[in-house]
DNA sequence: TATGAATGAGTATTCATTCAT
DNA sequence: TATGAATGAATACTCATTCAT
């Protein structure tokens, strides 16, 4: 009988090391060869988990934002107020894109640029980039509805005031990934949590 | 006279060929009989005016970002209130994004994308968003603290609220890219503009 | 007695299913995982019988022609007279491959094919197609002979008779299996065996 | 300015080298690689020509057929008699698949299979063989049924005896395939049709 | 100068076969 | 003995680039 195999457990496996590899290369450059490589696997054996390179693609992206929003989303679990929501939002996302080695973010340029060629394709439930940004957007807008309500943010537009606060992280990390010396995303970010609350908050 | 055909004119209109496929296709999916199909020239005829691919893609690269600098460039140009100036950035900003048909702002997922692969090439005169964006940063840098001379802006730290500022347009912009109907530019610019002055004008 | 599986029996087992697969897909997009699928055991088991597809090919052939040769001779076997053995050689072969459910015959295609190309192939033991139907040949040559001895035949060269027998069969084989609707191979055979017998059979 | 070249020559060119090609190796076992040598041209040529390797395929099988049905055609148009006809049908095509160099006819086996595995293929127009075949019948039909109706021929079932004639001539032609050495085709047709004739003439 | 026919390096994917369990 | 996970050789097809006209 045959060694039994975690499929799961393989396959993400297979998935870190092809996040690394399209990070680095970029997916359009990444040969599966490349992949097998890194997971130091033959190249045939990707095919026993994974159909083609999108596919591998989609995974990468799905366990990416998953994994994206929950660090997001335990960070701001146990907190109760909306300020202190919308501080711990800009912290944790930071510390999260500056947490991984190996220039990780960089795979989110593929994914924007990736996700907007594929919106149009036939293909069924590709990445669905844009739902994933509604629904982060909507969480934002929620926290801010709630400070609005209680009193700690001005009658603003909750809606692009939230788009405005995502919309800033995704700039910021752009400009960090293009030059991580010239660029300090901790300071930044906490100047820019000073600069939107003075912005947004009752005085 | 001999037949003398202005080669930089001819440039010019490849590429503004160009730019619209690597906008709709992405630069990867794009093929060179794509480019010489849209500008309807023989698909030998672009190796007159460029040397490959890559070479395309850079002066598309280069004329779309010059022009972008010269709308804004144009736009704050005559003004003199460093507030207006801001304002105008993020405004000139937002109506040049949008008055492009045939969705052309998509290639700048593209520029990300590659501008991080091609940073540590060893070839030469590649692409250098970093450079770009520096640039960029800096002159809202300098607005800024003229602002702050004036007595217009708080104390704060001009080079992170510029990168803020541009970051925001950024953000928003891949928002807007990712799903134009759910999100309306010309609203988010005016509402980031009153949040942002809010938060860095003096009462 | 340790568990000792007849490992003839097994290998038949595995022919049989091998043999419909190639039928029904043809031999070369027949993949190996098919045939295990098919037979109901692992992938790795055949190689356990099998040294390889080749090999089940070459079983596969020889078994189906050999049970061929049986129908027939069985069929003719306690027959005396000529006519009647001709009679019967058409008939039984008639029964023979329209018996078969799973359009078993579809594999003689595949036989005739790959037997021309691995005529001259080095390795040894290899489909000999050629043998075989000089054996079938020479049955019929000699119930041929054997009737003319009797005065049943006209002197006709029994050789190019034999292989115009055998040649209607294979012929007409082909048009059933391409068109089985439009082809009743009963009738055609009852028809074949009146026109060769009056042409043939002294008046 | 480019060569003009007359794509469909071209083709033809390519063709004839394909299936000679096909005809020694078999469709499975050419690679177009081997194509490309043996039209002496480059491995990406062939795809300005032809979709794909299937494509090829057909287009070789669509051009043997309607060289066969040509040369046959041409050869009974200008008979009257129906006994000369049916003569020369037999003569004709024995004459052609033993003009051709090179084994050519060899490629009929992998028609056949191949006709045989694509007939439920949704693609479309592919081979179709069957109606090809029915077409040779019907023509082979009118004939004898001609005959019928002037007194040469008995009485007989002009359906069945047309496809005996026409399986008579593919069987022969498969044991002639299988050794060119053992089966004389020319004798074997002169007593194919003595043996027909005398089966079907009237006396 | 303009062209498109020709090319072959490069790559995703398949599948017979092996082998650890 | 039986298995299926792992493998890499093999191959159809793509496309940037060249070059004869």
């Amino acid at each position: 009988m045959p060694k039994k195999i975690d499929k799961a457990a393989k396959k993400l496996e297979i998935i870190k090391h092809a996040m690394r590899v399209f990070a680095q290369k970029g997916y359009a450059k990444t040969k599966m060869a490349d992949v097998a490589l890194a997971a130091k696997i033959g190249k045939g054996t990707i095919y026993e988990y994974f159909k083609s390179k999108d596919e591998i693609f989609n995974f990468v992206f799905t366990h990416f934002m998953d994994s994206m929003e929950t660090i997001v989303a335990k960070a701001i679990f146990k907190l109760t107020d909306p300020v202190e929501k919308i501080k711990t939002i800009f912290t944790s996302w930071a510390a999260h894109i500056t947490s991984h080695e190996n220039d990780i973010m960089e795979i989110m340029l593929d994914f924007w640029a990736e996700a907007v060629r594929k919106k149009d394709d036939k293909e069924i439930a590709m990445i669905q980039l844009d739902k994933i940004y509604d629904d982060f957007r909507r969480i934002i807008q929620s926290i801010l509805e709630e400070g609005i309500r209680t009193g700690s943010f001005k009658k603003i537009d909750a809606y692009y005031t939230a788009s405005l606060i995502l919309g800033a992280m995704d700039g910021m990390m752009i400009q960090w990934i293009l030059n991580k010396e010239l660029f300090d995303i901790k300071k930044a970010t906490e100047h820019s949590i000073q600069v939107f609350l003075t912005g947004i908050c009752v005085d």
